[in-house]
RNA sequence: GCCCGCCUGGCGGAACGGUAGACGCAGCGGACUUAAAAUCCGCAGUCGCAAGACGUGGGGGUUCGACUCCCCCGGCGGGCACCA
């Protein structure tokens, strides 16, 4: 395809070229070394710790990642030129999939392709400018960082924070692997989109759940997070207290004498209606064996698990197995045992007690196959002779009745007696449960990391010994065939058992690539360390003070990191629990769509559009169909190719528009207006200090005129105003505040001959080169350089170099303020004071105003409200 | 169904409870130009000649004063969803 994305349009003034400019000033930071930082520093520097999520190697950057790493260099150079010692770095998150198909497909090895979309986008990244210390690089694919990444698993081994459990898998048939319930989305693989099958399979687990209190606990410490990031895993993590109880069937039946069931409602006991098993349960089974009929239902619920209509519509069903359990305290009534479809195996103990009146899924169930409905909880202020179910089961608060022993108890008293009650007769006990499940962390896959242990007949699991790490990928694989290739290799897996000597079999599955994810934050702080990681360094850089990254790893990719630096601690590799003080989520890049009129998508490049806002194809003229403003994907053709940006434009304007359009947790726009907006601007910024060149260097003026005073107090201003905007990662108000700065500058032009001027129009620009800096690091260094010779601000090579600049705040205080005034709080008029006037002259000059006077007229003043330098307000009846 | 977020000019958005619409984009007028582009100077919430009135999704409330705080309702977006 032609590259049509046009060239700015010509200028006759002065232009900056930021196609030589660039480069010579990435060259320029990366010959003195400017982001550099040590792994464990003594410079007494407080540390601060930027991260941005590490990309995918893919082959091209997008806009996403622009914007993701915009955002974080803003943040590093800022904090670099606040005097902190910043660690920024950047690497590659290696093995996955996509290099797989890419071997499939074309033949091309994983590694070779993985390597050369490194490159690739490395240049890329460089080409934007990016802070980073590319000295600390790495990719999870080369054996250094994996590597380490199996000396971290055998330590979580004999730490017991993995082991090897037999279980039933979530096996993606297309993609031919094991997948985590994560990644299991409403039955269908992830990434293939396959329904899922159910398989027992021998896996490896980390052992999360262990951690399960302390990570659930730790969210709320975590006050730099999005508050619906910690929500989302709090969910996930799903903490529930109910009670454990035991219920004796009437007759045993296969053997078995009691169903153990899990509530969180234990209060609710004596409006049990039935019971109900999992599908997938022993007793389930053990009837199905006998009972065709009950063979056929489990068969059926089975088969409709993976097909997505039927868990949308999800109607209740059940059979009744005719067996009869016996009430833990109604002890001459008894209860039938059912199967239902609704029932999770995976969760509680795969069993519970129907209590339809306090459950919509019981009522649900209850009503349709005609089981008896009793209520036991009252509603505050209801009439226990008239209170009845209908369609919807009561969830809210009241007070036990119809219920024994609970009677007149609160739901909470209620659940405390019963389990209290069920304990003493040794039948049940309170218990916590959790909906987090163990990670398994299992694949079948080339493209990965060897789990590296051996299976020995006779040893059993044998860790490979560490002075045998890395266990390495082999090269020589071939992909003719499905499955893993590991397995297939001739001889990589037959070794000799490291125990015994006797021929044994190595692992051939490798990790879900989470984990290498898991940890790399960690391997940033001492990247060439001879063990995962370097304590002095960790202990140094952890925890990350600023995370940057899509929302979409909000649950899985951030829980997993913190129980690594959770098992990390117990195995004595660092000290933190939380790897992340601050996390920001940013939104997406979007874009409008277009269609041809045959309905195909087409990219921006191949669209014109019309004054009268239409669209029409560029080759055909045709008109063209503007579609929807959404997220850019490769499908819709909606996307914009970074390096295409930085080619017509550079990378400053680039970073500028991205972060001037709004807010950055929010969905951005992408449009070619905005980003010519920003180009211009660069090109402004120039010529306004272009102008200032022949000015000589000259001591500070005595006195300022009064535009020249007027410049400098905006100036001063602004450098204010942008930082208290970084801050708080306000970036686009950030820019709105530097656009004024320009245009203060700009108008100072016109008052050239100004007492001071050209002094006070070195400072503003020297002010102005560097705190644009962050955001346009390029031009901020070619502006500072053009100043630099005149400039009255102290010298230095680099402004990546210079701190930030700190107002003077004699400058900050107004010399008058504008004070507005209201009558009955309508606005009437303002007046002009000095700031911190006296009140009585500041109400005296408000009531004189012409228009207030007037409003005020021949009314009563009920009361004067003063606010000082803000606002008067008089409040008048009459 | 539950949870979270959002709703301000033509558009993106700004605004410690204190002059709503900063700043930018698009637009309009003017200067420069043979012309255009670029650049520069201006205008610009709506209605109104003006005075003024109205105006931050709708309705109520608290307050001298509400985009901002509280309650109710609506719309849009996102997440979770038989978790007992």
């Amino acid at each position: 395809m032609t590259d049509r994305i046009p060239e700015p349009a010509a200028e006759a003034a002065p232009r900056y070229d930021f196609r030589t400019a660039e480069p010579r000033w990435q060259d320029a930071w990366s010959a003195r070394g400017a982001f550099r930082v040590a792994d464990a520093p003594t410079d007494g520097k407080p540390k601060y710790y930027v991260l941005e999520m590490f990309p995918y190697p893919s082959g091209k950057i997008h806009m996403g990642h622009v914007r993701n790493y915009t955002l974080g260099d803003v943040v590093a150079r800022y904090k670099r030129a606040r005097g902190c010692s910043v660690l920024h770095p950047m690497g590659w998150d290696a093995f996955g999939l996509p290099a797989e198909n890419a071997a499939r497909e074309r033949g091309i090895h994983p590694a070779k392709w993985t390597w050369d979309n490194i490159a690739a986008m490395r240049g890329e990244l460089q080409r934007m400018g990016l802070s980073i210390d590319w000295a600390r690089e790495f990719a999870t694919c080369d054996p250094a960082y994996y590597g380490q990444q199996q000396k971290l698993f055998l330590d979580f081994l004999r730490a017991g924070l993995a082991e090897r459990k037999e279980s039933w898998v979530n096996w993606d048939p297309v993609d031919g692997t094991v997948l985590a319930n994560e990644q299991v989305i409403d039955g269908r693989g992830w990434r293939s989109g396959a329904p899922v099958e159910k398989k027992q399979l021998s896996q490896w687990f980390l052992r999360i759940t262990r951690f399960a209190p302390e990570l659930l606990a730790a969210l709320d410490t975590l006050d730099r997070w999005p508050e619906r990031v910690r929500i989302m895993q709090s969910r996930w993590i799903g903490r529930s207290e109910g009670a454990r109880l035991g219920f004796a069937l009437e007759r045993p039946a296969d053997g078995i004498a009691e169903v153990e069931v899990y509530t969180t409602r234990p209060d609710t006991l004596f409006g049990m209606s039935f019971l109900a098993l999992a599908p997938e349960h022993p007793l389930s089974a053990a009837i199905a064996a006998r009972d065709p009929k009950a063979a056929a239902f489990v068969a059926e619920c089975r088969s409709m698990g993976t097909s997505e209509a039927v868990i949308e519509t999800a109607e209740k069903q059940g059979y009744d197995t005719g067996l009869r359990v016996r009430h833990p305290f109604l002890k001459d009534r008894t209860f039938p045992v059912w199967i239902a479809n609704f029932v999770l195996m995976e969760y509680g103990t795969g069993a519970i007690f129907g209590c339809p009146a306090h459950d919509q899924r019981d009522l649900d169930f209850a009503r349709k196959y005609g089981l008896a409905v009793p209520p036991v909880v009252l509603p505050p202020g209801a009439d226990p002779a008239s209170f009845a179910i209908r369609t919807e089961a009561y969830v809210g608060p009241g007070t036990a009745f119809h219920s024994g022993f609970l009677d007149g108890l609160a739901v909470d008293a209620a659940k405390r007696a019963a389990i209290a009650a069920l304990e003493a007769q040794g039948q049940g006990k309170g218990e916590v449960n959790w909906r987090l499940r163990d990670w398994g962390v299992s694949r079948q896959r080339y493209w990965g990391c060897p789990i590296p242990v051996i299976h020995c007949a006779a040893c059993g699991v044998v860790p490979v010994p560490e002075d045998q790490l890395p266990v390495r990928l082999p090269d020589d694989v071939s992909f003719d065939r499905p499955g893993n290739p590991l397995d297939h290799h001739p001889s990589w897996k037959h070794v000799a058992c490291p125990s015994c000597g006797a021929p044994a079999r190595r692992e051939t599955d490798t990790f879900d690539t989470f984990v290498d994810s898991s940890w790399y934050y960690a391997r940033f702080c001492s990247p060439g360390a001879a063990a995962p990681v370097d304590r002095a360094a960790v202990d140094h850089w952890l925890p990350v003070d600023q995370y940057i990254g899509g929302i979409e790893h909000a649950i899985l990719h951030l829980l997993y990191s913190r129980f690594f630096s959770r098992a990390m601690r117990e195995t004595g590799h660092l000290a933190v629990a939380e790897p992340f003080a601050g996390l920001f989520t940013q939104g997406m890049v979007t874009h409008e769509s277009y269609r041809a009129p045959d309905g195909a998508w087409l990219y921006p490049e191949e669209i014109e559009r019309r004054p009268d806002g239409t669209a029409a194809v560029r080759a055909s003229g045709l008109p063209a169909t503007v579609g929807r403003v959404e997220a850019m994907s490769k499908s819709k053709r909606n996307t914009v190719d970074p390096g295409a940006i930085i080619d017509r434009y550079g990378a400053d304007t680039a970073r500028w528009f991205i972060l001037s359009d709004n807010p950055p947790e929010r969905d951005m726009e992408w449009t070619e207006a905005g980003v010519a907006g920003a180009y211009r601007f660069t090109q402004r910024l120039f010529r306004l200090v272009e102008a200032l060149d022949p000015l000589p260097r000259a001591p500070r003026p005595e006195s300022f005129g009064p535009a020249a005073l007027a410049l400098r107090r905006a100036a001063h201003r602004a450098v204010a105003a942008v930082t208290e905007a970084l801050e708080s990662f306000g970036f686009n108000v950030a820019v709105a505040r530097l656009y004024e700065f320009a245009n203060a500058l700009a108008e100072a032009e016109r008052a050239a001959a100004d007492p001071g001027m050209g002094w006070a129009r070195r400072e503003a620009a020297g002010l102005l080169a560097r705190v644009i800096a962050p955001m346009m690091p390029h031009l901020a260094e070619e502006l500072h350089a053009r100043l630099e010779p005149a400039s009255p601000l102290p010298a230095s090579p680099l402004v990546a170099e210079l701190p930030w600049p700190e107002p003077d705040p004699a400058l900050l205080v107004a010399e008058t303020v504008t004070i507005a005034v209201q009558v009955n709080g309508k606005l009437r008029g303002a007046i002009e004071a000095a700031p911190d006037a006296p009140a009585e002259a500041v109400l005296a000059a408000a009531a004189a105003e012409p228009n207030v006077a007037r409003a005020l007229e021949g009314k009563r003043m009920v009361k004067r409200v003063h606010v000082p330098n803000r606002i008067v307000n008089f409040v008048v009846a009459g």
